[in-house]
DNA sequence: TCTGGGGTCCTAGGACCC
DNA sequence: TCTGGGGTCCTAGGACCC
């Protein structure tokens, strides 16, 4: 492979494997090959993922489980509680192998990353049917490529590289006559495109603005008058103007997320201010976790509650609140004990609640802590508590150590019926067919 | 009966300052 | 009693993404 000059212009690849968690399920269990297979959100309330077979059943992403639970017996329907150890190291690992195509390589989500394909020297669309092949061979894990001269560009590819079997799982723009190019996107729905989402879709169809192609060739500056700078940055994008560059690790330095949620809907309705307040000490542990990981303090913590919203009958209460830190910490007692203020203040007895969350603001990198001459930070000396606990608990599991307020088998926590093994990252779950040779 | 859990960016408006 | 223009910072909320 010969190193790309670094004057060319990008040319970015988007690839992204289909139905990642049903894809990853059946690598560890062929059977369910050519099968309806679902994947479920936590507690096992809505779908996340489809296999072809569910989608062509008229499932739909996000639909509320119970609304499909007829299908199990009609057609032959199978499900799996989400299995994000599973998901998480299978995904490490097709990035990894993703990563050897090209020098530079942005991991967007999960199951998707861009590479810039400037400089390989060889036609995309082989090089793109290569990338498929191989991972289909090491990992097992089906994907889609979609190339094109801006990153809207190669999410639209992909998306035509997915929906269309004639592409063979790899669609390119630049191997597009211009007129082509219109064709097709004359055949998309706007809603299609990177960016647009259903409220934006619904304002666009009023302006006669339905299909990509009316996308690409609107009006620049009424668009950006009415929906703002974003919009207008897609369209320059449609026309192969590049505004979004490739966000590697090196541009965005390991980027440190610039806030942090923890929060989970309750396997079953909670009352109870102590269990409220169990379920937001736990929260904060992991939320305070994934902010040592990254070494920021915050400044501020977001507690919210709610009850459930889709119900009819009962009465609703949905409030947050949110606190400053009074020195800028991450030490879980410290946040711990802010939460706490907070959640005691937005309780309201009477209410059955289904949700609660803690969101961390105001992150900065440790390293710029300031000291404070009024309010000596007591747990300064202490700090080592919390590397501690962080160690155990990456070395022998989640929650091996906790504060004690959390509770040790809470009756609210997640359900998750029918999860798999950890077939990849546990020595006494590896699927047995591995474990053997 | 049963409806996820993260994140990002942009904009508008208010408070405050000079 | 009258009464300007411009800037910054913060927050809330809306839109989007997977």
């Amino acid at each position: 492979m010969s190193p790309p000059s670094s004057s060319a212009p990008p040319i970015f690849a988007l690839i992204d494997a289909n139905n990642f968690y049903v894809s990853c399920e059946r690598v560890f269990n062929p059977q369910l090959e050519k099968k309806p297979v679902v994947v479920l959100s936590n507690n096992d309330g809505c779908i996340v993922a489809r296999s072809q077979e569910a989608k062509d059943l008229g499932i739909r992403m996000g639909e509320p489980f119970f609304r499909a639970k007829h299908l199990i017996q009609s057609h032959g329907l199978i499900w799996f509680s989400s299995n994000y150890t599973l998901y998480g190291d299978m995904s490490a690992r097709m990035m990894a192998l993703l990563g050897s195509f090209a020098p530079q390589q942005e991991i967007y989500s999960i199951d998707e990353c861009f590479l810039d394909l400037a400089g390989i020297q060889q036609d995309a669309v082989s090089y793109g049917q290569t990338i498929r092949r191989r991972t289909r061979r090491y990992l097992g894990l089906p994907t889609s490529v979609g190339i094109g001269k801006t990153k809207t560009l190669a999410k639209l590819a992909n998306y035509l590289a997915k929906k269309r079997p004639q592409y063979g799982g790899v669609f390119d723009w630049q191997a597009c006559e211009p007129l082509i190019e219109d064709y097709l996107m004359a055949q998309i729905d706007v809603g299609e495109i990177w960016g647009v989402g259903r409220r934006l879709r619904m304002q666009l169809r009023v302006m006669a603005i339905t299909t990509c192609r009316d996308l690409k060739y609107a009006p620049t500056s009424l668009i950006r008058q009415r929906f703002g700078v974003v919009l207008e940055r897609t369209i320059a994008e449609l026309n192969g103007l590049a505004c979004l560059a490739l966000e590697d690790a090196q541009t965005s330095g390991e980027k440190r997320k610039q806030q942090i949620i923890s929060s989970k809907s309750f396997g079953r309705p909670i009352t109870a201010l102590a269990d409220l307040s169990a379920a937001v000490l736990s929260y904060t542990a992991r939320a305070a976790e994934k902010l040592r990981q990254q070494d920021s303090i915050c400044s501020h913590v977001v507690v919210f509650i709610q009850t459930n919203s889709f119900s009819t009958h009962q009465k609703q209460y949905a409030n947050s609140i949110t606190l400053p830190v009074i020195v800028a910490s991450n030490d879980t007692r410290r946040l711990s004990a802010v939460a706490i203020m907070g959640i005691e203040k937005i309780y309201r007895a009477g209410y059955s609640y289904k949700k609660a969350g803690v969101i961390l603001l105001g992150l900065h990198p440790a390293a710029q802590q300031q000291g404070n001459l009024l309010m000596a930070d007591p747990y300064a000396r202490t700090s080592k508590v919390m590397h501690i606990m962080d160690h155990l608990n990456q070395k022998y599991g989640a929650n091996t150590l906790s504060l004690a307020g959390a509770g040790l088998q809470p009756h609210w926590r997640t359900q998750a019926a029918q999860r798999t093994p950890n077939y990849t990252t546990a020595w006494d779950e590896i699927a047995p067919a591995y474990a053997n040779r």
